[in-house]
DNA sequence: ACAAATAAACTATGTATGTAGTATCATCTT
DNA sequence: AAGATGATACTACATACATAGTTTATTTGT
């Protein structure tokens, strides 16, 4: 079983444009893709039938183009990805990453209170485990 | 140019028991990942062979075998994995992850310990830039 | 010096990924 | 009803990745 196969780094890009429009044609996304990455149009396909096939995609016949549909929400999806990535690198430790983070980056001020915040919610909602 | 080529899941494995032992044949490389992960011989001289190509790693001759060592160190390569992965992911914003972080995993007490000190920290040096 | 053991090189193979062309099917226009 | 248009399906192909067997070269023990 575990047929949860992940998308590819190309599958994303298409995933970002189809969670930002909440549904969308073959023809809608490779407009948004050709800016951004010259792709073309069977070429976004291939990736949308790819997707479709590993379950991440539905959709639905209107008129004479299908109307494709993440199965999956942005926010589960990338949580996903954020936890499948610590555990690959990081062996699942949160901490060294935040290390990295603090180390490599130039955090931003946005960043910076969205880190403060983050902290501030974890003290008022200590570790419930 | 930028033959900037990454590592890929399986390598990955290879190059931690590389970091963590500092430097070691094929053969005790894959002493390790057998227990790990039940590979054989071949696949590991396989994916260090890669690595070598890649320029991950470098190698010396002793008595019969080649001993290999990490061009890269540790610290330097985990940060290029989480930029390219905040890159791909978030379009190199580091907020949103936060978020996903706070929300998609039940932090450990160290780990808000470390986060405590990476905001510390920030407070201290604010962002120069 | 030869056999056994060890290590690396070469070869293989199936799936995944990136990138797209060509063929076909459906529809709209005249 | 035929041609133009739009969309999807089918096919292609090179590179990467995961996984490993077979062959060759080297060393070491007797």
């Amino acid at each position: 079983m575990a047929r949860t196969k992940d998308f590819s780094k190309a599958e994303l890009e298409v995933m970002k444009v189809l969670w930002e429009k909440r549904s969308a044609t073959v023809k809608e996304v490779q407009e948004e893709l050709f800016r951004k990455k010259r792709w073309r149009y069977t070429t976004v396909l291939t990736f949308i039938s790819r997707l479709y096939s590993k379950g991440f995609l539905e959709r639905e016949k209107t008129g004479m183009a299908y109307v494709y549909k993440p199965t999956l929400p942005e926010k589960k999806a990338m949580g996903k990805m954020v936890d499948g990535f610590i555990d690959r690198v990081f062996g699942g430790e949160i901490a060294p990453m935040m290390n990295y983070l603090s180390e490599s980056k130039a955090l931003k001020p946005d960043e910076i209170s969205a880190l403060r915040k983050l902290v501030a919610a974890l003290d008022k909602r200590p570790p419930t485990q």
